[in-house]
DNA sequence: TGTTGTTAATTGATCAATCAGTCAAGAATA
DNA sequence: TATTCTTGACTGATTGATCAATTAACAACA
């Protein structure tokens, strides 16, 4: 039953099949048919809003990448002061939405992707260049110069504990995360004069 | 001209192989054709000798996971004491063996595999399992009852600049990576009483 | 030494399965 | 009717895996 103004509707049915699909599988290795089916859909219709397989996934990780964003604006929003910020920043990338087992593959997933996909690449860099942006900002105030250090510790920490996260199998555990990356946040403060 | 005694001549051209195939294409997506072809044999003769890609592949992890582990094993053996012990392990970690481009997006890739095949989980298991227990035995004695969470945030933060090193695109800088977790241990220890 | 049988090593050819992508035609709405 | 939406059916290409057949090394023996 075709109606008008399905292109939203169904864009975004197939990428949150996608996302589905990629967390089910652990593996970026699914099939359109597979995605379509999870989306009520053609393998057709697919490709008739994407273009293809690849455009899909992009859109899929390009989705991800703005929900993280939102995230983070949302939390550093109501934050008063640098000190604040970071933890705001840090907060949001361990959000329910965004550590989250599904997510955590998925992110994982493309990382590697990243490795032979110039797009994908950009997207991940997009990442990983907005949040070393945005602690640096908050940073400096505090540490001066030692901010960009600290800064790509702090990335580092982050990505590492979501892919200990993904290995783990276990139920995802925000607080502690959370609290991991507090505490060196914590320790490079008060290393500072 | 078959010669006798070619096994062992064979499996490891294939593992050397197939680790160079999964760099070159940035994913394990390889075919057993390529790796052949790579190892200058036929794709039966890989089939002969593994019995299938995945075991190929699962050997290929095994080797990393061996060499890492003499690469540790080598390092800490003259270490006099805990905290040249953290060192060494830290040291080994980002060593040019290691810590190459092709030795990353191999263990990158591995990551991502165990999401979905229990056997390459259970082996990253053991190398992360293997980390954390020579960390928090060097630990222990220096920080007491912190060793453990200490020990998970080295780890994590080891995981995280190989992760990011694959991303970047650029050549690995061990003495940055060196650096930026003996620092976290350096603060970590200035931490406890 | 020459002959013969046995085992190890290796491959070309091929199969069955899977998949991304295409297209023309059908169905619902305006 | 024209437009939008949707799909079934199909294809060209790829891939992991299999297997019968070939070659060479070796061993026992005459």
């Amino acid at each position: 039953m075709p109606k008008i103004g399905m292109e939203k509707i169904r864009r975004e049915a197939l990428i949150g099949a996608a996302l589905q699909a990629i967390h089910a599988k652990g593996s970026l290795d699914v099939t359109v048919g597979q995605i379509a089916t999870r989306a009520g859909v053609s393998t057709a219709l697919a490709h008739h809003y994407f273009g293809g397989k690849e455009d899909l996934i992009l859109a899929a990780m390009r989705f991800h990448l703005t929900q993280l964003g939102l995230a983070v604006r949302s939390a550093t929003a109501t934050a008063q002061s640098p000190r604040a910020r970071i933890s705001a920043i840090i907060s949001a990338n361990f959000d329910e939405n965004q550590f989250s087992a599904e997510t955590i593959s998925c992110w994982l997933n493309f990382y590697v992707k990243a490795q032979g996909s110039a797009p994908a690449a950009r997207l991940l860099r997009i990442y990983v260049q907005r949040l070393r942006s945005n602690l640096i900002a908050s940073l400096r105030p505090l540490v001066g110069a030692r901010a960009a250090n600290i800064a790509a510790a702090i990335g580092a920490m982050i990505d590492g504990v979501y892919l200990r996260q993904g290995l783990s199998g276990q139920a995802p555990d925000r607080v502690a995360a959370v609290r991991m990356v507090e505490n060196f946040v914590e320790m490079s403060l008060r290393g500072a004069q």
